[in-house]
DNA sequence: ATAAATTGTCTGACTGTTCAGTCATTATTA
DNA sequence: TAATAATGACTGAACAGTCAGACAATTTAT
């Protein structure tokens, strides 16, 4: 978070930084990155435009800021529960369950999250992206470690650990974006189960 | 004479006509939907900007008819090997085949794809979008109903033959991203087997 | 056969609007 | 009172879409 005057920050200050984060998340989220102004989201957050400017540089870095706030939630959630004792299955099991929670706890985020790396390429700051890129990918990360242990002891078949993993991301991925488009919509962690059984018996060894 | 030179003006309006939407794909999956200006696409397809709304009505009429004659591609591609005799199996993993090796040879498109709903809500026209949310769910449809065959031959597990759908998709793409994302690429087809092994043991009863 | 008129295609300068970012002014706090 | 925070009118650039006219292919008239 690019916070001008980090140090000196108050009280007033940080709930003015939290509005703003939060309005942006709102919207960024409903519209995606172009057709949101910035004139909408101070209106949302109740503040004058250049009060936005006091806190953040660009449009842009907004934008991130933003992202970054809910992934940094995500992944201390699930870091958490990979310190957790338990066997590498019970870990990959509880890392489904907690994202497809924070997904139905959060359906409108996970929509910057997919469109994001490719919607902006070319224009956007390289620092900026890289902020967000590098917790994307540390995520992938625990889960091809895990996978790789389930490997290692024998339970899983000796594929390609990263693919596996991405292709579990994908799995939990696509059941968001499936229910997320439902008008009538069921619990999204109801579905932890389904996903945890075809993907530990796609892939038991 | 007459009728040569007839041809010859008829031919070249189609081709200008090729000439947009092919300019239009590259540089919409390039850099996506509002950072591409028509500007960009005429110069691209080497024609004035006014010759491009001689053929469309609006940017997004343009985005859309782009996205539609990929689409159509694929479908009749997948339309056509489902009608092959064989069993249920042998045409979903057909069909994931067919989907590999259509997205290794278009990687850019199917970067729109995945955003293109997301993207412009609220604004676009609705009849546009209609046009190819129907083509999309239409894939999925098909899916579903082999799925639904294989449960009903007791294959597969009596699941849900729609979300397992969606599962297959979210595998099938994010495998694809990821293929997309690599500097140092190898072959997409070649995950197809990947792919069936891990749905089909997933799956099956 | 040649010129003149007609038709259909293409062009790119122009227009009106939208919006990110600025900054002089005002309000608040210490 | 001085320092800091907040405001919102303003600016300049970008861009979708328009349109008056250029140009080429055909047809008609002489």
């Amino acid at each position: 978070m690019k916070v001008k005057e980090m140090n000196k920050r108050k009280i007033g200050q940080r709930d003015h930084l939290t509005q703003v984060l939060q309005a942006a998340e709102k919207l960024f989220a409903k519209r995606g990155f172009y057709p949101t102004t910035i004139d909408d989201i101070a209106k949302e957050a109740k503040l004058a435009k250049g009060t936005i400017y006091l806190y953040f540089d660009s449009k842009e870095d907004l934008f991130f800021s933003a992202i970054e706030r809910k992934l940094d939630a995500l992944l201390s959630k699930i870091e958490k529960a990979v310190k957790e004792p338990g066997s590498a299955w019970q870990r990959i099991n509880a890392t489904i369950g907690i994202h497809l929670k924070f997904m139905e706890e959060n359906k409108d985020f996970f929509k910057i999250m997919q469109s994001f790396s490719e919607q902006l390429r070319e224009k956007l700051e390289k620092e900026l992206k890289e902020r967000v890129v590098e917790k994307q990918s540390r995520y992938i990360k625990i889960l091809t470690r895990l996978i790789q242990r389930a490997i290692n002891e024998g339970e899983v078949k000796p594929l390609n650990a990263r693919k596996l993993a991405v292709i579990l991301m994908g799995i939990v991925h696509s059941l968001t974006v499936y229910w997320v488009s439902q008008k009538e919509r069921g619990s999204l962690c109801g579905d932890a189960s389904l996903v945890q059984e075809v993907f530990s018996q796609g892939v038991e060894r």
